[in-house]
DNA sequence: ATAAACCTATGAGTAGCTCACAAGTCAAGT
DNA sequence: ACTTGACTTGTGAGCTACTCATAGGTTTAT
C-alpha cells in the first residue's frame, strides 16, 4: 500500500534522523512509555505531529540535566492538565546541585589524575617485589610529590 | 573459639570501618573477585594483611579514576609476575582523557542549567494550553533569553 | 522471486554499587 | 539452656540511559 506520492512516512528511522538521534534511543524511549505513537495497519508506529512535539520537549528537557523520570512527571503533569512549570523549578534546581556537586568531584578527579601523571614522568616503572602492587598507584596519593 | 587474647577479627564490618566504605562495597569486590580472602572454620571471611594491601590498592586506583576492570588488570599483573606499571601509565591516560570529557560536557551542562534556572526567575509559571508542554523549557534552548 | 533494508518486541549487557532476603553464626543476658 | 540481637554468608534484583543482539514480520527494489 504505498504509492509516489505518500513520501512522508514518519517512521523510527526517519524520526531519529530528523532529531539526530539513534534509532535505539527512540525505541527506548517507546518502551519505557514516554512517547506512544499510534501505529499503522501493518504494525509500524507512525509519529504525527504531536508525538513530534513530545519527542522535541523530551530531548529539550534532557538537554537540561533532567532525568527521564522528571521527564515522564513533567509529561503527566501537562496531560492531567497541570502546569508543570512547579515541578521544573523544583526538579532543576535538585539536579543542579547534583550536577554541580559531580563536577566538582568530577573535577577534583581530573586534579588527582593530572598530577598523578606529571609525577609518574620522572619515575621508573617498577618490578613485583611483594611491598607493593604499584608503586606509582600507591605513592601517588600519600606522599605529597 | 574465642579469648580475650584474640580481638582482631577482621571480619567484613571492621575492615569497612577500618577503610571507610560500605561492607556492602567490600561485598561487591568479593563477589567480583577483586578480593579473595581466607575463610575461618564458620565461612566468615578473614582479612589477612595481603588482603588489606591488596583493598588499599584497590581504593587508591578508584582514587585515580581506575576502573574495577582496570584494577583487576593490574592486580593480575602483579600476580603473574609482571610490572602494572606500564599498563598503569597507559590506562590512566585513556582514563584522564574520558574524564576530561566528561567534566566538559557537565561543565557545559551546568552552564545551560543556571543559564535557564535564572531566565525562569522572571517568567510566570503557565498553564497546559496545548501550544506546548512546558514554556519554561522549551523556551530555555531556542530563545536566546 | 528474492534479497536488502526496514520494522516489531524483547532480553541482556554496561558501571559500580545498593538494597533485600533467607539462612547460618556468635556473644551476651536471663 | 535459651533467646535476642547483631553479625555473617551467598544470591537476586534494582538503579540510569542507553546499546547491542535476536527472532520474526514487512516493504521495496531488482
Amino acid at each position: 500500500m504505498s504509492s509516489t506520492l505518500m513520501k512522508d512516512s514518519s517512521h523510527i528511522k526517519d524520526i531519529s534522523k530528523k532529531y539526530a538521534i539513534s534509532a535505539d534511543t527512540l525505541r527506548h524511549y517507546l518502551r519505557i512509555g514516554l512517547l506512544s505513537p499510534q501505529k499503522d495497519t501493518s504494525g509500524y508506529h507512525q509519529f504525527a505531529k504531536q508525538d513530534e512535539k513530545v519527542l522535541r520537549f523530551i530531548l529539550d528537557a534532557r538537554e537540561l540535566g533532567f532525568t527521564l523520570q522528571d521527564i515522564r512527571q513533567l509529561i503527566t503533569d501537562s496531560e492531567q492538565g497541570h502546569s508543570p512549570c512547579p515541578n521544573a523549578r523544583q526538579l532543576i534546581e535538585l539536579r543542579l546541585s547534583q550536577s554541580r556537586k559531580k563536577l566538582a568531584s568530577l573535577q577534583a578527579l581530573v586534579n588527582r589524575m593530572e598530577k598523578a601523571t606529571e609525577s609518574w614522568k620522572t619515575l621508573p616503572d617498577c618490578e613485583p617485589c611483594g611491598a607493593h602492587i604499584c608503586h606509582l598507584i600507591e605513592g601517588a596519593l600519600h606522599e605529597p610529590s
